[in-house]
DNA sequence: TAGATTGTTAATCGATTAACAATC
DNA sequence: TAGATTGTTAATCGATTAACAATC
């Protein structure tokens, strides 16, 4: 009957981490050993109060009234509930456009995360390197995740190949999925499926001009 | 004073789209003319209830009681409301590691999105091409957007950069932004900041992760 | 017909925001 | 001190879900 984490950090709180974490840190840089979350909140366009309610839920030590808070003590409470301090290794599923170029993205380790190697069906692909990275025949997924303790996987196939690989992944131990294939994926309770589907996002960029300019041009 | 369109539609929903349309693509695909709203939801994960007002809010002919809607209907409703049928174009700013791999990616075609060039500071690269696309130098950014009637702006470059290209894509007629810097823009009214912030999603994977794992590890 | 499915109204849930006393 | 900022409790808001009558 252990609770070690005092509060729970909603999905909405946690993603805008990475937020806070960016303005801190370049408040940090001007030189500002103390902010304050009104200040946070207009720079980022938030309500200061969620500002101070997030900041509350990281952090255990209070801010000062009217000063506010100590920037260093932020962002390392920050950092330490985001886990970018301990590394995470990652395999990634499918070599394709895509693949290549998050195997090639050199932003990740910045934030934890290294794909350690690459796996395709493709025999043409298997056996070569992409940007320093092994690219390895499927039938290799689960020994090298089991022998490299491995829980984050990578999917960059298509649609129509992610659920099967999606298994193939959880069946080697993998914990958190990465999915960048436009579907849906199905996975037994305690597997963490994050979309990354540009497809959902377009959606939003389109309607939003078929908004601005569609009545003009009907018209 | 005139409304033509019926139903708002709320950011969530519209996010939901992409993935019914792929569902209901299979589904026509193996031969479903007619398709139910407790298929979809169970197929995806969601509640029966909320894919029928979902259908219901971008299709103008009703569901049948007993049987269901039909395929083909819904998926040209969901097509018209992202507007994949109308391409739009668009110019990305930042031909780095992360805006070189969006270049060479070859799935936005399928969404109505096309990348017509990109641009750069750097000397080094503007007047190449990367896959087939020229790099234009950021003064010739006004002009190509004014000409080429341009209004989606896609931001591959680092955080430090990422305001100030904002500012030059919005000063240059861009209404809708496609955000890959994990910062947070200030625009001005009635123009869209879509950001993709690989950052905020490697927040949710490590707190799983560390969620799962941690309590092992420290006992 | 019986029952699965539809559309809609009402209840629930969770997150955001407003209000306010406490404090340095 | 005066006033900006903090933390917290209560109100609001919006989305999701439950309940249910209508229908083929």
């Amino acid at each position: 009957m252990e609770k070690h984490i005092p509060v729970s950090i909603s999905k909405q709180a946690l993603q805008r981490m990475p937020y806070y974490l960016q303005a801190l840190r370049a408040a940090r840089d001007s030189g500002a050993e103390i902010i304050s979350a009104p200040t946070v909140a207009a720079q980022l366009g938030l309500n200061e109060v969620q500002v101070r309610k997030d900041f509350a839920s990281v952090s255990d030590t209070a801010g000062k009234p009217k000063t506010g808070f100590q920037t260093s003590e932020l962002i390392s409470a920050i950092e330490r509930t985001l886990g970018y301090d301990n590394s995470n290794d990652a395999v990634l599923v499918g070599a394709g456009s895509l693949g290549r170029a998050l195997l090639s993205y050199r932003g990740f380790e910045a934030y934890g995360l290294s794909i350690v190697t690459a796996f395709d069906v493709d025999p043409n692909l298997t056996g070569g390197e992409i940007s320093g990275k092994q690219v390895l025949p499927m039938n290799k997924l689960e020994s090298i995740c089991r022998n490299m303790n491995i829980h984050i996987g990578i999917i960059t196939v298509p649609a129509s190949q992610a659920q099967s690989v999606c298994d193939a992944l959880v069946g080697s131990g993998v914990l958190a999925i990465w999915n960048f294939a436009p579907v849906h994926l199905n996975t037994p309770d305690g597997i963490l499926v994050q979309n990354e589907n540009m497809a959902a996002s377009l959606a939003l960029l389109s309607k939003h001009l078929s908004e601005r300019l569609g009545s003009k041009l009907n018209d």
